[in-house]
DNA sequence: CTCTCAAATAAGAATAATTCTAACTTACGC
DNA sequence: GCGTAAGTTAGAATTATTCTTATTTGAGAG
């Protein structure tokens, strides 16, 4: 009954204790982006006496082993994802505070080609949409994969 | 004798105080994208008597006037440039910490197509591409529109 | 199964960028 | 020149995150 993030601590050679299995579920059962004091509270609620050094600290290594992703929206605090195989950029929902995930395969080509005329090579990028809801409801409103 | 900035401090109803035509001067030559820090000390080689708070308070009044404009690269503390007439990205150099400018049309584009697909409009956004000299120069290095 | 010890934890102190407070000063319209 | 709202100063406060130190524990070796 152990889930993704439990095994990878296992291959990254990291210990696995109750803290961490606490933060791992609360990490795996989230499907939202959230801050790391949203992440304690959903840890406190399992385990009341987990400390929030451990969390930040768990956060840090869980990030460093590529295990989950940290992201910075402006908000002045970091916001936490389990990391997934395909990058994909953000659409944050300027209304509700809500995170939309996206990939184009466009934007991929076009920043490389961008970085290119300077005479660079891309490491990582970071695209953010800030957007509010379209007031009309008439746009086509695709499904989008996961 | 006046800068940009200090007719449009005057144009936004702020008072013109020596601390802000010390900032305002700093600013307008900055070719750079300074940090808080940076300018202060850029400031008190003017006038050595200046607060750090002052700075901080003027900077932040000069955003809200949109006279300038703050950018956080994911450094731990902001940067900042006077505000253009037309928007721009940034391609930041993870070896030297230089910032270049772009503005490509198709990323606009293709920003407004995605939003529309999740039904948003986007209200801002941000586009940091974060990249590495390219080892072969034989890339094709195009002329840049500024 | 238990011993060992490097790795992990708890609690609170420390850090660092930025903002606030409260008392004093100044720009500028009249 | 005057009055006053806006600005400045110095340092305290804030806030997310990291560090410190003493204590505890997971998990491999025997």
């Amino acid at each position: 009954m152990q889930n993704q993030i439990e095994q990878k601590c296992r291959d990254a050679g990291l210990k696995l204790t109750g803290q961490r299995r606490t933060i791992a579920k609360v990490l795996t059962e989230a499907t939202d982006h959230p801050s790391a004091n949203e992440l304690f509270q959903r840890c406190t609620e399992i385990d009341p006496k987990i400390s929030l050094s451990t969390l930040y600290r768990t956060l840090r290594v869980l990030e460093e082993a590529r295990i989950i992703q940290s992201h910075d929206f402006g908000e002045g605090y970091a916001r936490f994802e389990v990391a997934k195989e395909e990058p994909h950029d953000h659409l944050i929902d300027l209304v509700s505070g809500d995170v939309h995930e996206f990939n184009h395969p466009d934007l991929e080509r076009l920043k490389q080609f961008i970085a290119k005329e300077f005479g660079y090579d891309v490491v990582r990028h970071r695209v953010e949409l800030y957007a509010i809801p379209m007031k009309s409801p008439q746009g086509k409103r695709r499904r989008v994969r996961s």
